[in-house]
DNA sequence: CACAAATACGAACGTTCGTGCTATTATAAT
DNA sequence: ATTATAATAGCACGAACGTTCGTATTTGTG
């Protein structure tokens, strides 16, 4: 196959991508409600004015749109959480900012039904199968950009150096999915802010007199 | 109607309520895994070997159903939590008591899938109706426990009289909601341990001289 | 414009869902 | 032992589920 049949065979796909995103778009408000296995595909065809079976073939199954939809929750928060926040200069800066966008991703609701991982989390956490691996891999992996963020907090000498990186980013998320949990079920409005305050005290106490100033 | 019917009326149902409350160990059981939505009375009645319409006429609705599985998993609590805890003397040792048999409980596999009222909190959080509302109920009569005893330890004079209690019992919560999360998705078979270390060291830290000692 | 590929649709599959009805069995009181 | 009633089973219902298939429509390219 040559390059620029690959390029045509592409641009030819061009619409069938474009619907396909717009499904994964609704896939991922509706699961963030209903949660990932509520997800039905008549529901969803519905909500979208299409044909369940047209919808069905961009998938195949009900378990790969699942996976899809887990991707395309996951590239919303690399869009909205960690690409801005990297955009912060290294060390506390950038690391106050993944946190402060991370709780800001619910208030938001950039998903409708509040934080889409934190609810799968739950949903798959004594299941088996690839569904529960992806989103095991996915909670992994924002562990991983957290603590690397911590870490270079760390490298700039803007915390401490005795802090454990992997510790302090597992805390940091125990806060944010106690937040989540006070202010999606038990309607507590100050949840968020409380949350903002409790990191923000912490990762104050492990500052270094060289931190810069780093919340607004 | 007599007392004397009202006696054999309720000593003829003796049966019902026996299968009644057979269901409903199985139901909770079962929902701790699937969720309070996925749980199925066709499932449910043949993982029991009976049918499914003699299964439901002791519920008369599927949410009738889940409230009486919600209300058994809080009766469960009860018992394997929140009462033997309360056998011990009032303040810290109670305290400590409430905190670490509750997260016993999910090491233990009191329910099948880990920890029954945190699933069903993140698959209820941002829904409406009887059953989200009982979750929450459920949840904030845990939080008043848990806080209450923090109250106890108080006014035994065992923790810094500056404690505020809901804050206190928030922040237990939250730690054991993360290390549920931590132990049940991430398969981290330290997390127990770890929140077992992390409220017994900020027990300790809120502890007066006159405290006793309290954890084994 | 014509052709071919990509995309979407409609209808139907077998299964399971929750929920009614009716009949049958089990049980406790008389 | 008979009887009233509680408890369970059997059967059927309409709806929704995920999935398959053949057909129609849309689309970009030659």
């Amino acid at each position: 196959m040559t390059a620029s049949a690959q390029v045509g065979a592409r641009v030819r796909r061009a619409r069938g991508i474009r619907t396909r995103e717009s499904i994964l778009r609704a896939a991922v408000d509706l699961a963030s409600v209903e949660g990932l296995e509520g997800l039905s595909i008549g529901r969803l065809a519905q909500e979208l004015g299409m044909s369940k079976s047209g919808l069905f073939a961009h998938f195949g199954s009900k378990e790969e749109l699942q996976l899809a939809a887990i991707d395309t929750a996951n590239e919303m928060i690399i869009e909205h959480v960690i690409r801005p926040a990297i955009a912060n200069p290294r060390g506390m800066p950038r690391l106050w900012s993944l946190c402060s966008r991370w709780l800001e991703h619910v208030e938001k609701k950039l998903f409708r039904g509040g934080c889409f991982f934190t609810a799968a989390s739950f949903e798959y956490d004594s299941r088996t199968g690839v569904v529960r691996d992806r989103i095991a891999l996915m909670m992994r992996t924002w562990l991983g950009t957290l603590s690397r963020a911590v870490e270079g907090a760390r490298a700039c000498g803007h915390i401490k150096a005795s802090v454990d990186p992997d510790q302090l980013a597992f805390e940091i998320e125990t806060v944010a999915i106690g937040a989540f949990w006070a202010f999606l079920l038990l309607d507590d409005q100050e949840a968020m802010a409380k949350a903002r305050a409790t990191i923000l005290n912490r990762l104050k106490s492990l500052a270094t007199p060289k931190c810069p100033r780093f919340a607004r």
